[in-house]
RNA sequence: GCCUCGGUAGCUCAAUGGCAGAGCAGCUGACUCUUAAUCAGUUGGUUCUAGGUUCAAGUCCUAGCCGGGGCACCA
């Protein structure tokens, strides 16, 4: 990021050449009529012919130089397209200033469409405007740009420089847009409540705090959406939904960013088996639509297929079998002594289970270590113990469980999914005991909107994130998320 | 917060404790159909920072900064 050296220097030395000359390389406005990427596809299906003429405009990528012809690659969000410069059309000025552009500037040109001798598709210039000229070197094309610490921080430079990088934000906007189509098309309300909040709910997590100077109070960044959107049950919104960012005060890790998106969505006379089948659609439509297969494949760097996800199975299968599987099948007829020494010893948890841990705690971290990372597949845990989901309702044939699944994929949990609790008693009961005392904590708006009535739901939210590392093959969420969260630097 | 690996030219990477290098890009020149153009020449360094050991440190030691991976935290 320093200033200092010769590449920019030469590079600021040729803008005030450009304007000692009368040229201003920036540009208000230069309209093209045509995509550069747009421009070739037509010619290549021969929508436009030979001699077309088209203005285009876009980033110089490559640069060949022959002497008195010069060939440079435009890019556009569309694509790239060669430009081909001969002095004899631009005459010696013109083509002498082409001849010193740099990778990175932007440029306009006007001129003609035809197939070199080699059968490339270009554009033969007759004109050119530079648009905006590059202080700075772009990232060289041909490794792509690696450092991770600069792919981060300064992305633009990352999706200039590596088309696979481009591709998956391309794609990862194109799945939060059918994710919403899915939900429009069935009736559902797009909503946005609070981000700041008096009293975060919705999940047990720590939150971000901030200050409100007029009010002059303290306000914390949501954690969940949940509570808000419960209310506009109440208010007689029967499906409703919304797509938005949640902020957790945690570590930072390959599948935790402290800011991430998250969907959720609620469905009056739904309960939890109404939201399996709803989340298996949206991601069904979502991989169909966006990447037209059910059958995800994730590659290495070599490009060779590591693992392959499944979206035409789905798996439901009860928490507890599953634990048996991984634990033994006497696992919940042993006293919580054993299962302790069992889960720490034979199962070799011992780091991972703590000792003020309550027995389901235990279970949970035989489910959450040994059960969670193999559910590669898409799979519908359901009947959770009740102590894990304090929003959820009980199930009547298994009162220890929950009405609730977790959708694992990718061995993640991606969605989450319950019937809601809409017992107003029960409800201020589980979160007080949630709460353990700290009063604060409860959100007493929330529990009178219960206590006014709010209809039988099921409801739902999608790890959005977590979602497109499924779909789009990436193993850490920073390389889905634009701008993830680093350390300022400095 | 802890463990671990890494940080060298614009980019990708080399360099037994002994003159900091290569390819690409850049610059100059040649070439009127190239596409990782080619050919000739050439510039470019706070080796992350600050200390220390040593005749000599990119390399060894200490502390720190930033990043990756792991752990902890995390419904």
């Amino acid at each position: 990021m320093d200033d200092t050296n010769s590449l920019i220097e030469q590079r600021r030395t040729k803008l005030a050449a450009l304007l000692e000359g009368g040229i201003n390389p920036f540009m208000n406005k230069f309209t093209p009529d045509i995509g550069c990427g747009e421009s070739r596809a037509k010619f290549e299906a021969k929508t436009l012919s030979d001699g077309s003429p088209v203005k285009i405009a876009g980033r110089i990528t490559a640069h060949r130089d022959m002497g008195k012809s010069q060939f440079i690659d435009l890019r556009d969000v569309s694509g790239r397209v060669q430009v081909y410069a001969q002095k004899q059309a631009l005459g010696d000025a013109a083509f002498d200033q082409f001849k010193h552009l740099d990778l990175g500037d932007f440029i306009g040109v006007e001129g003609t469409l035809f197939l070199t001798r080699t059968g490339e598709p270009s554009v033969k210039a007759e004109r050119f405007t530079i648009l905006s000229k590059a202080l700075r070197p772009p990232p060289a094309t041909w490794h792509g740009l690696e450092d991770t610490e600069i792919r981060y921080r300064q992305r633009y430079l990352d999706l200039i420089a590596n088309d696979d990088v481009r591709k998956v934000f391309l794609m990862r906007s194109a799945i939060v847009r059918e994710i919403r189509s899915f939900f429009h098309g069935r009736g559902y309300v797009e909503v946005e409540t609070p981000m700041m909040q008096a009293i975060p709910g919705g999940a047990a997590a720590a939150p971000f705090k901030t200050w409100h100077n007029a009010l002059g109070c303290e306000f914390f960044m949501r954690i969940a959406l949940e509570l808000y959107l419960k209310r506009l049950l109440v208010g007689g919104i029967d499906k409703v939904f919304e797509i938005g960012r949640n902020f957790r005060n945690e570590g930072l890790s390959r599948r935790h960013n402290p800011e991430f998106t998250m969907l959720e969505a609620y469905e009056a006379y739904g309960d939890y088996e109404t939201m399996m089948e709803t989340v298996e659609s949206v991601i069904r439509h979502v991989a169909q639509t966006v990447l037209g297969t059910l059958v995800i494949e994730h590659r290495n760097a070599q490009g060779e297929i590591y693992k392959t996800i499944d979206l035409s199975q789905w798996r439901r299968v009860r928490y507890k079998d599953l634990v048996r599987e991984k634990a033994g099948d006497d696992w919940f007829r042993i006293t919580p002594e054993e299962r302790r020494r069992r889960a720490s010893e034979e199962l070799k948890l011992g780091g991972d289970i703590a000792a003020g841990y309550e027995d389901f705690e235990v279970t949970g971290a035989v489910f959450e270590k040994l059960v969670e990372p193999t559910l590669i597949q898409p799979t519908f845990v359901t009947h959770l113990p009740r102590q894990l989901v304090p929003l959820a309702k009980l199930s009547p044939d298994d009162p220890t469980t929950v009405e609730v699944f977790e959708c694992c994929i990718n061995g993640q949990e991606i969605s989450p999914g319950y019937t809601e609790q809409n017992d107003p008693v029960e409800q201020r009961n589980s979160l007080e005991h949630q709460a353990g005392g700290e009063q604060q904590k409860l959100d007493e708006d929330f529990l009178v909107a219960l206590e006014h009535g709010m209809p039988p739901a099921g409801g739902i939210g999608i790890g959005i994130d977590r979602l497109c590392m499924m779909l789009l093959g990436q193993e850490s969420i920073r390389d889905v998320i634009l701008f993830p969260q680093l350390k300022p630097r400095g």
